[in-house]
DNA sequence: CTGATGTCAGATAAACTGAAATAC
DNA sequence: CGTATTTCAGTTCATCTGACATCA
């Protein structure tokens, strides 16, 4: 039965004939933990730094347009998000020899050093969102997440590759 | 070993050094399916309408600034929202007796229709969500979920109740 | 007076759209 | 020419803030 503790509150009618919607309440509130984290730990930096940062480090240096499609952050949202990132010389452009029209962006070692810091928050939002887990729970539960993960990451297979 | 099938594409480098992120992850395309879903199937209707109408479906009639406690959406944010349900005659306010600077927001039943038809679309996202998951991984995933969102659920302790 | 309520006007961040200019 | 890349300007949606009048 799925009411563990309700108190003498106002009991919560017919909740469980309307079950669904646990995907949709979980991403409400894990985009909650998350903008939090980043706001109070992320020192200026928000989701788009972290997901370019992160792409950079796991995929090496990669035009801007890849960068988008690898991130599914739109192209005019990366040229503002890496301005940002360089005015804080944690990225790096630079002009492709063979296409000078095209940028290749590097990830610095302050960039790297700052990434690790983002990762702390991101694990801590983690913790937040897994603490009603035991710690067997949670191991399953991060599987099973990783398996929908991998399974529809296919952000990159625009043509070629 | 969790690369099972890595085509002849460049290897993501050192992915499974940075392990953590999984929740980050999977929040964010659970919002692009929920937000799309929405916007294909919801008729003009997004996710504050659905909230307010599976919170007055589920917990009976109530005021705004209840509302607003119960979803974790702002007063200013309900008013909006409300006006546009009560312009499709979805919901509709009536003035407390006792407090009448308050209103009393009641479901429809054609808001109550319309909710069942937008159940549909979360499902469906739910679905779509879950798709690399059996069915018995899912049931285990869904039990998990729901743990979390019940044991994170307190919205509504704000003071009396 | 205090405190809760409903409303409005505006700010912000994430995401998207469209149109340039440049390079191949 | 057509196509890809970067950039800029502007738009939408969700969310939050601050102010204000109303009422118990």
């Amino acid at each position: 039965m799925p009411t563990p503790h309700h108190d003498t509150c106002r009991a919560p009618a017919r909740i469980e004939g309307r079950a669904t919607w646990q995907v949709g309440r979980a991403q409400a509130r894990a985009a909650g933990l998350l903008s939090s984290g980043f706001e109070a730990h992320g020192d200026g930096l928000r989701g788009y730094h972290y997901r370019l940062l992160a792409a950079l480090e796991e995929w090496g240096p990669a035009s801007q347009a890849d960068l988008g499609r690898r991130t599914g952050i739109d192209r005019s949202d990366v040229t503002a998000a890496l301005n940002e990132l360089e005015s804080r010389d944690l990225v790096a452009r630079s002009v492709d020899p063979a296409h000078r029209r095209r940028n290749i962006v590097t990830i610095t070692p302050a960039g790297i050093e700052r990434l690790l810091a983002l990762d702390e928050v991101v694990d801590g939002v983690q913790e937040a969102f897994l603490a009603p887990l035991t710690a067997a729970q949670r191991r399953q539960f991060l599987a099973l997440l990783s398996r929908i993960n991998d399974a529809q990451a296919p952000r990159i297979n625009d043509a070629q590759c």
